[in-house]
DNA sequence: TGACAAAATAAGTATGTACATAATAGTTTT
DNA sequence: AAAACTATTATGTACATACTTATTTTGTCA
């Protein structure tokens, strides 16, 4: 009921100084405790605020060395990679799905590196084409760990997505994004049925579960794709 | 002193049970304040770690709802793109900086648009190439308003980046980012001394001031260029 | 049966207090 | 003067408590 502040508004208060100048990069702000004395709150809720202007990339906050606005700015953006079914469907698209190779193989040795894995480990690949609306939309190649995720080997992967089943069956604990641009070969060329030369966006993705290796992935999007974020 | 639980522990602790299986994708979670119980802190510590699963993607939150682990699991990434000087010093390289055009035109409508403007603006357009160890590594095809950034129009843009300037004098309140790959043209392909046709990351950013445009940005970097993200 | 109001619920927020931790500044010892 | 303690400081965390808010469930009335 009381008039009190609540630590989004003493954020967009601190933003603000950010914005109109009156707090510059590399700038030093008053002690938590000043600042909830000046602005007549708890400091618990200024450290609340604080917290998020530090998550966001906008303030710097060292333990006894106070809080300064970032004097090297990043532009920070949270990438959300959804399901590739989920990303179609909710974009009002059919979404298909077409195994294209299964087979247990020795991975060339930038992807057993990538894996932190030894020169004769043998893993489950997969390659995979997602559609929407019948069309590619997806190209994965996948290597799946068979030491880690064994259960994968009784699973009919023509029917059932390596994605879709790692994902609720194999939660990861870290993970590695790589995004890059790369040329369609004679291969993907083919099976996204584009021209060859095209340039496609390309998310190379690593997981694990703990220190296993789960599974790595090279998901080849179709032409015009875009990774979008918004803050 | 005493063996106080940290919200990391919490966190932690609810997180392993997704990771082995207790805890399935779409399943329902205790109160926070059953869960303060059993495990013998504040509720506010469990709020916390909740909080912090919940930011992760891994979690979803409703008020009265409860907690569930979310159902349609995202891949949440972090990405950090600093200014490219950081980004090229931090490399160990030798940054360098070189002006290709500047003027004052009307942009096509797609930028307009983009940038919420009528189809008469006059904006600042800034051409540069951004370099490591003398070699191009970014060209960016800038537009600037003159209407919310005035002093622009003043700065000597062949010795001082546009980039930097804006991000040290002009904050921003929201950003959009997409991500996509492109085929170099003949431009771009001279410009980055690259055969025509090289498939290349471009990142686009649009950023504003309240609801005021400032600039838009498409980054188009040399080949083999990587987005990276951990988790 | 359906529409609408009231109650219940679980997360979200605010606060004061106490203590923990990391980084710095100052002081003493070698 | 370098190294090794010591004190200080500002942020970080934990907790008990109280209140707020969004949402669902329930109950009432037409």
């Amino acid at each position: 009921m009381a008039n009190r502040l609540t630590w989004k508004i003493v954020r967009d208060a601190i933003h603000q100084q950010i914005l109109d100048g009156t707090l510059m990069a590399g700038d030093k702000l008053p002690r938590d405790e000043d600042i909830a004395r000046d602005m007549g709150c708890a400091r618990s809720t200024v450290q609340r605020a604080m917290q998020d202007l530090s998550d966001s990339g906008i303030l710097e906050r060292r333990r006894k060395g106070g809080t300064r606005v970032r004097a090297e700015p990043v532009t920070r953006a949270t990438l959300d990679i959804p399901v590739i079914r989920n990303e179609v469907e909710n974009s009002g698209r059919k979404y298909g799905y077409h195994l294209i190779r299964r087979e247990v193989a020795t991975p060339p040795p930038s992807v057993l590196a990538g894996l932190g894995l030894g020169s004769s480990a043998r893993l489950l690949r997969v390659e995979a084409l997602h559609l929407a609306d019948n069309r590619p939309f997806v190209f994965e190649d996948r290597w799946v760990s068979i030491d880690t995720v064994p259960e994968i080997m009784d699973i009919d992967l023509s029917r059932e997505n390596a994605n879709e089943w790692l994902v609720h069956n194999r939660p990861w604990s870290r993970c590695d994004l790589r995004v890059y641009a790369e040329k369609a070969d004679a291969r993907i060329a083919e099976v996204m049925e584009i021209p060859v030369g095209e340039a496609l966006l390309v998310i190379d993705r690593t997981t694990w579960a703990g220190l296993k290796p789960i599974t790595t992935v090279g998901a080849t999007t179709a032409p015009g794709y875009q990774l979008l974020t918004q803050i």
